[in-house]
RNA sequence: GCGAAAGUGGCGGAAUUGGUAGACGCGCUAGCUUCAGGUGCUAGUACCGCAAGGCGUAAGGGUUCGAGUCCCUUCUUUCGCACCA
């Protein structure tokens, strides 16, 4: 024990180990047919200037995976790259006057540093850019390749338009009625924009969604509700005094008797009609035009509409029922007119309270129960009346019938509707992937342009001033020619979502100058097997990139019909947050690390002060924001306590999917954990050499530690890879080097042993902590680095327990605890339950009715 | 409103198939060591009780030899969606 300790400090190794993995290049994947493949994918981060604790969260998941499964055999892939288009970089251009692009490429060389300082295992060779030509030239040629096969259209509809940012937002990137980036209230505009046809796979996205069992199930149901399929009929209305006919769509054709009404919205052909002759119309469309227009603040806008003058003629009963224009009908949800049974629907009964509409009651319950319309609509499923020949059917009868008449009318046709709306990937700006299509100015005509002539490149040395796109004032960029004639190009440039809908193929070959992608290389580590990312993308990005996948297979690109295999969420990372009042009222949130907490002998936060003296309210652990002050800041963390501690702390401290509470005294903890870790090892080193192992040797004390080290070895494989549960993983390994450290080493056999169990413990934590486990495995004398030793084997020779630990139970209740031997047979577990001396303390008196023995945990002795 | 998930010590969480509730860690308490220590080590720590023992997984009920786990009712929280015609 003479051996000088050397302190356990990360700041020297870390970067030495770094420095081998990178001059070693040991994660550049190559592709190889012999080995199975991994492919380990992390959504890509925007280059916003600085890593925050949420990327640190998602990639130190993605790490953890990426390495267990190199250590298993696998050849893996474990790429990163820039989602490197974007607003923000046109919003720092527009403050500072720099260049998006100098902007971007600089916070991408300062993130890399970051990255790497936290000792990701990525294929740095294999670092993609969005924003450079050499990727966006790929996307605009395949672009075009979609406009000649028609899945490509540009049409003038009503768009959400943001005030602030001056672009348009699909409907998915609306927040509660507010832009999702900048927060202003959304408007509605017409505009012509491109538009990619995603409901012609809204059937097929849809139903690929039960394949994939390794998705999350909460985002399985998000997505097939987004999508929202639904089957109704549409009916066509004759109008009096107009050569427009009215289309509607319903779910519910068995009230369609019950029809008192119908509502269209504002810019529906019929509303323009009648407002052309009613300036009060005209207003009134206008006002709802205005109106913000995400389906959440329409649901709680208070519900209006006026009469066009219209009167739609009911095809089966002849009633003349009027046309409304209605600030809750949108045109691009089905027809863009509903038709209206106040009846049975809570929002036309509403309507038509409202407007002195009449309610004819055409469903009444099945159970024959009473219903009071004068109160309420009843909008359930029940028995047809007032309807004629349709008298007495039920829901499905009901709609079958008047279906089936309407549609011998011609004035019906039966119909799947999807909630799910073409994709708008038209944007108003600059920095982004210029959509490569032109305008012959003779004729009007609209092409794509010509792969020779692929990328459409952005200009350099802009001026941004943040109303209108450099583009659209640069004739030098729009003005061009096609076959010799003069043209125009489009001066829009794709929406961001369009670059990570696919650049997870593009790392497959990453500096291909000849096609978008390798397809012997995607097919080779393609589909992506294990993905993680956040929630918040759970719609969005991983619809359009299950949606791209499949242009890309019907393109004949790749091979597999959905992109990802297995899909993690994590969890977002929380803070606490403390905030003082000024002497206006007004909150100032103050950093976490600056608020000097005082607890009581529970250890609750009873107050605090910060470092200037101010009283400090405790708001309580809330997701970690620049607004609230509570940001950690990785960078910092790193240089406090090292990468591996922090990737420990965050894999220790919550189950992956769960929020994650960064709390200073559990990272310190976590760093009191790899201090032990590192001197523990060198105790072991110092206490004497490695001897040959021999477990025959070992005495009873010794077989039960090498029996806990193989079921350890057994718990933390199937925690990492089947149960994806890293904070179990970790805590088995912390109790399996307890239990090593109180273990008293008194032969060769037993020293064989701790060395046995420190290689296996390295070895387990080097996916969380690879840089200690790095340097700890040399020192264990072990010459071949670590990244490429194998993940230890459970010996089943030493899983057989030694002996059995029994609970002795009465009626349920736990009496004692008794040690039994494997062997022994359930005749005798029993016959040494019932002797039992806290047992029969219990039983005395009583007769035993039953005794149940569940094998190898229990004996429950039911008396009265 | 609809849909989904979840409610366990002072805290984060564990209990994987209905079978020892509270692993592991944080915090706290006591002691030792070091003493420049916000270091290190040891022990204790759900609650009530001196103890025997009782009680305990949001609340209430049920199924079962046995329930944190399954079923029903209620409450709460979080997330997602939302006039979808």
């Amino acid at each position: 024990m003479s051996a000088e300790k050397t302190p356990y400090n990360p700041q020297e190794i870390e970067p030495e180990v770094q420095k081998y993995w990178e001059e070693h290049q040991t994660f550049h994947a190559v592709k190889d047919s012999k080995k199975q493949k991994f492919y380990c994918l992390v959504m890509l981060p925007y280059p916003s200037g600085r890593l925050h604790m949420g990327h640190v969260r998602n990639y130190a998941i993605g790490d953890v995976i990426a390495r267990f499964q190199r250590m298993n055999g696998k050849n893996v892939m474990n790429p990163i790259g820039w989602d490197a288009f974007g607003m923000p970089a046109e919003n720092a251009a527009i403050k500072n006057g720099r260049q998006p692009a100098d902007w971007t490429y600089d916070n991408i060389a300062y993130m890399k540093k970051q990255l790497k300082a936290l000792g990701f295992a990525y294929d740095w060779q294999r670092e993609v850019a969005t924003c450079r030509p050499e990727y966006y030239k790929w996307e605009q040629k395949f672009f075009g390749e979609l406009y000649r096969r028609g899945l490509v259209y540009k049409k003038v509809s009503t768009v959400n338009w943001c005030p602030v940012d001056h672009t348009v937002l699909a409907n998915e990137q609306v927040e509660d009625g507010c832009c999702w980036r900048c927060g202003a209230k959304v408007e509605q505009r017409e505009l012509p924009q491109w538009y990619l046809k995603i409901t012609a796979y809204a059937e097929e996205l849809l139903k690929d969604l039960d394949k994939l069992e390794g998705w999350p199930e909460r985002v399985r149901t998000m997505q097939r509700n987004w999508i929202g399929r639904s089957e109704g009929l549409n009916i066509t209305f004759k109008v009096e005094n107009s050569k427009e006919t009215l289309t509607v769509y319903t779910t519910r054709p068995d009230t369609f008797m019950g029809v008192t009404y119908v509502a269209i919205a504002a810019n529906h052909p019929l509303a323009k009609e009648a407002a052309a002759k009613d300036p009060k119309l005209s207003a009134f469309c206008q006002e709802c035009l205005t109106h913000k227009s995400s389906e959440a603040d329409i649901a709680t806008m208070e519900k209006k509409g006026m009469f066009t003058g219209f009167y739609a003629v009911h095809p089966l009963n002849g009633r003349k029922v009027p046309v409304y224009v209605a600030n809750f009908v949108i045109m691009d949800y089905g027809t863009g007119a509903v038709m209206s049974v106040p009846a049975h629907d809570e929002r036309d009964y509403e309507f038509a309270k409202k407007y002195g509409i009449d309610i004819i009651q055409v469903i009444r319950p099945q159970d024959g129960s009473k219903t009071d319309l004068s109160k309420q609509a009843y909008t359930e499923h029940g028995i047809t009346c007032n309807s004629g020949e349709f008298d007495g059917l039920d829901f499905a009868k009901a709609s079958k019938a008047i279906g089936d008449k309407l549609i011998s009318l011609g004035c019906g046709e039966r119909k799947v509707n999807y909630r799910l709306r073409d994709w708008c990937i038209s944007r108003q700006r600059y920095w982004g992937a210029p959509i490569p299509m032109l305008t012959v100015d003779e004729t009007g005509e609209l092409v794509p342009v010509p792969d020779d002539e692929l990328p459409v490149k952005l200009p350099d040395n802009v001026k941004i001033d943040g109303v209108t796109s450099p583009l659209k004032r640069d004739p030098a960029f729009y003005k061009t020619t096609y076959k010799g004639k003069s043209a125009t190009r489009e001066t829009d440039t794709f929406d961001t979502f369009m670059e990570s809908s696919w650049y997870f193929c593009r790392y497959c070959s990453p500096r291909d100058d000849k096609e978008m992608f390798d397809e012997d290389e995607a097919n080779y580590w393609l589909p992506v097997d294990q993905y993680i990312g956040g929630i918040e993308h759970a719609v969005m990005h991983l619809l359009y990139a299950r949606f791209f996948y499949k242009l890309l297979r019907d393109a004949g690109m790749v091979k597999s019909d959905e992109p990802f295999k297995r899909l993690l969420c994590q969890g977002m990372v929380l803070a606490d947050a403390y905030y003082y009042l000024d002497k206006d009222g007004v909150r100032n949130w103050v950093s976490p690390l600056k608020a000097n907490a005082t607890r009581d002998d529970k250890g609750n936060v009873v107050s605090a002060v910060d470092d200037e003296g101010h009283e400090l309210h405790h708001e309580g652990m809330i997701k970690m924001s620049k607004s609230k002050a509570n940001g950690i800041d990785p960078e910092d963390m790193i240089k406090l306590y090292g990468a591996d501690t922090v990737r420990l702390f965050m894999m220790f401290a919550s189950p992956a999917e769960l929020t994650l509470e960064w709390r200073q005294s559990g990272v310190e903890g976590s760093q009191r954990f790899l201090r032990k870790f590192w001197h523990q090892t060198e105790d072991l080193i110092a206490s004497g050499s490695r001897a040959a192992s021999d477990p025959d040797k070992l005495g009873s004390e010794g077989r039960r530690l090498r029996h806990e080290l193989h079921s350890v070895i057994e718990k933390v494989t199937d925690d990492i890879g089947r149960r994806q549960t890293f904070n179990t993983a970790i805590a088995a390994v912390m109790e399996l080097l307890n239990s090593a450290q109180k273990f008293k080493a008194s032969s060769e056999a037993d020293r064989a042993l701790l060395y046995e169990i420190y290689d296996d413990a390295v070895l387990m934590l080097y996916p969380v902590t690879p840089h200690i486990c790095f340097k700890l495995w040399q020192m264990l004398g072990h010459k071949d680095a670590i990244d490429d030793a194998a993940w230890p084997k459970a010996d089943p020779q030493a899983l057989k327990p030694l002996d059995m630990l029994l609970v002795l139970q009465v009626n349920g209740k736990v009496r004692a605890r008794i040690t039994v031997s494997p062997e022994a047979s359930e005749e005798e577990i029993k016959k040494l339950a019932l002797e039992n001396a806290e047992v029969k303390k219990h039983t005395d008196g009583k007769s035993v009715r039953k005794v149940i023995y569940v094998k190898g945990r229990l004996v429950n002795i039911v008396a009265a």
